[in-house]
DNA sequence: TTTTTTGCAAAGACTTTGCATTGGA
DNA sequence: TCCAATGCAAAGTCTTTGCAAAAAA
């Protein structure tokens, strides 16, 4: 998909629940839409910092565009980690982070998404429960901290 | 296995590790051994209150018992819960937090841990990375406040 | 104009640390 | 005895909030 009809789309989103668009919100959605890394708030605020947003900014923002689904929260070692969600699809995420080098990355094959929805959809048989996400964080040591 | 079994057997691995057998310490084993649900570290502490316990132990012995393997950290919502990892065997562990009424429960039926098992080896066959850890972390409502 | 958003400063929540005292081996 | 562990108080982080000023619609 085209990368400014994704910004326009965002954009909308927000409009349609209500909130202004601002100056730090065309920055932020720029910068979630650009970024192929999971982000902390304080990585966002850095990317920031020259156009003078505030850090409570960038918190409150945030909790808007989680809560618009534009941003999806992810928890891994103690610390909060945003990535698109929006455009992800039907898709599930898999990440991995590296203990020695601390990279986030995230698989994205067929196969394993298959077997994400064979597992929800196992659960939400066997259990009654209705899952509305599934998030699955691996860690170990990547490839090229194994050689 | 044994509850008293459980307590020697980790009262072994701190002293194996060089720490001494505290109070604390000991108190704190009996809470992770026989607690069944997810704690934060100030569950634990408010379990400790009357023995006066201080919340920077309390912190100071859960890092401890992460670090020697006994109890393992599972971060949901952005917060820190805690639980026994040993004995919990070659077994896998998939979350389900509940949005409607805050349970955490497990699932741990053998066909899931197949399914996850599986992930893990197309994961380091497919990509050459090391897996150790597998956390997943499911969320929706819950069967009880689906009705 | 009217309401939301922002920056700033301050407050809050959670976690860690310094240090003198206590306690386990 | 000797070094590790603890309690207390204080400091650190990260995150949120109150409020007056600024900006969007």
């Amino acid at each position: 998909m085209d990368h400014n009809q994704k910004i326009l789309d965002i954009e909308k989103i927000l409009k349609d629940n209500g909130y202004k668009l601002t100056g730090s919100r065309k920055l932020m959605i720029k910068i979630f839409v650009d970024s192929k890394i999971h982000m902390r708030p304080d990585d966002v605020y850095q990317l920031l910092r020259n156009d003078r947003i505030s850090l409570p900014t960038v918190y409150r923002n945030i909790e808007i565009f989680k809560e618009t689904g534009v941003i999806k929260e992810l928890p891994i070692q103690n610390e909060r980690y945003y990535e698109l969600e929006i455009y992800s699809g039907k898709k599930m995420h898999i990440h991995f982070q590296c203990q020695s080098c601390g990279i986030i990355k995230e698989y994205s094959d067929l196969e394993l998404i298959k077997m994400m929805i064979a597992e929800r959809d196992f659960i939400e048989t066997n259990h009654g429960d209705r899952i509305d996400d599934v998030t699955i964080v691996m860690s170990g040591t990547c490839k090229i901290c194994l050689k």
